[in-house]
DNA sequence: CGTAGTTTTGATGTCAGTCAAAATGTGTGG
DNA sequence: CCACACATTTTGACTGACATCAAAACTACG
């Protein structure tokens, strides 16, 4: 997915807003366009990073699409995600400095390179990157915890139209068709990624195309009617803000 | 859980190591005792907090167990995790500054209460402060992960043994045994976090316990043969470090 | 004790996995 | 541009693990 040249600054970028930057002064976001080197684009299926490596950078998408898993020792391996431009990948590696996924591009791509130990160093001269990082965290935790209760507690149906209606939000928020997308990755990315196998995803997207709800073809994905989409799994909704008067 | 008095401080209490304080200096870790305020003992079932609610403060078991959940306009719940002394809550809510889930006593329990205002603060002026919150939200990641790998592609059987030396292998790090322990939480919880029915969750406890790998009375547990327990779910391990060889 | 909550056990049903093969797509070299 | 090989996706028939439904056994607490 092109989107930003390999070459363009924060200030320049039109993922500012969805990155690190957001939230911070001009000069503040040149200062940490200062500390980021640009890597040379990534050929589909090569890897970005290794699960064990030391984590020397935090990388964030400038184009293309990346899925990260982790690998087992008997060969089978668990895609933990996938990521569009403007989200951020490393951070499984906080704890022990350590990538705890491999993460490889799905497509032609590039990615910034944020040096960890000077991203450090700027976030405690910049208060408002500091608090940008808290949030990003905050962000990967309450996405995770969506991805738990979405493998917990879902039929294969919900969760491959919970697939669908992730991805359809995310490249809204880039600016693209929330109904009209390719999918980046192969059926059996997909299927790792829901805890199914590659016959269910098949099976429950052309049943879903059966009924006219969407159209597939191929990589290809439209939605025909996003709100039928979405109530298949409106009761999953999450209580949120009517907790108070329910609880209390 | 009893463990330690609720009244004590961090430079006293058993728990340092474990909690925030890890790493700091004795005065640094004085400094973070004055901005933590005790809260009075929860009884069993009682709130901690409230999903939607304005995060003001992370709490740290001290003594009890607690378990957070998420739920759903339909009244269905997942939970999302269960708490031992010396682990933090609350870091869900980083995000928009709300919690994500609610957090109820499993037990009689106690927490302390850290001002999320002052935490910060303390943070921009104790850089190892700083570093900690960042290892413990890379922890929380890395922890999710895990529980994302369990439920996405693992049996009922593996998914039981899982959650029994998840739970001896904190109880370890706290100094009790890792083979006998009970269990703060119904079965119910047990089967929602897993993704299971409580009738399977019973039947898996059953036919470990037929095989005499472990023995359960109720809520007590005894772990008999921990390898023979380990072996059922070996083939799990992550590949991590022997990565770089293999992929290379 | 007696009632309500929790856990276990048993019988049956179903959703998604497995196995197998066909259909479709993709890339390479002549 | 076509032919062939290989990878990916779809479709079908069958199986099995776990869910569901139902009831009994156990526990706790007034």
């Amino acid at each position: 997915m092109e989107f930003t040249s390999a070459k363009v600054s924060c200030p320049e970028c039109r993922l500012a807003d969805l990155c690190l930057p957001y939230g911070l002064h001009i000069n503040e976001v040149k200062q940490l366009a200062g500390i980021i080197k640009n890597k040379r684009p990534l050929a589909p299926d090569e890897y970005l990073y290794l699960q064990g490596d030391e984590c020397q950078s935090l990388y964030v998408v400038k184009s293309g699409s990346f899925r990260s898993f982790i690998a087992h020792i008997d060969g089978s391996e668990q895609t933990m995600g996938f990521y569009l431009p403007g989200e951020l990948m490393g951070l499984d590696s906080f704890q022990y400095g350590r990538f705890t996924c491999s993460s490889i591009a799905l497509e032609t791509g590039s990615v910034c390179d944020i040096p960890l130990s000077r991203l450090n160093e700027l976030c405690s001269k910049i208060p408002g990157l500091q608090i940008q990082m808290m949030r990003i965290l905050g962000k990967e935790i309450a996405d995770d915890h969506e991805k738990i209760v979405l493998l917990g507690h879902r039929s294969a149906k919900e969760k491959i139209v919970t697939f669908l209606l992730m991805l359809s939000q995310r490249y809204g928020a880039l600016g693209f068709s929330t109904t009209e997308f390719n999918l980046s990755m192969r059926r059996q990315d997909i299927a790792n990624f829901l805890g199914l196998t590659i016959e269910t995803v098949s099976r429950q997207l052309a049943e879903l195309s059966k009924q006219g709800i969407i159209t597939v073809k191929q990589r290809g994905i439209q939605i025909n009617d996003l709100n039928l989409l979405k109530a298949i799994i409106e009761h999953c909704a999450t209580q949120s803000l009517v907790a108070e008067s329910v609880l209390s």
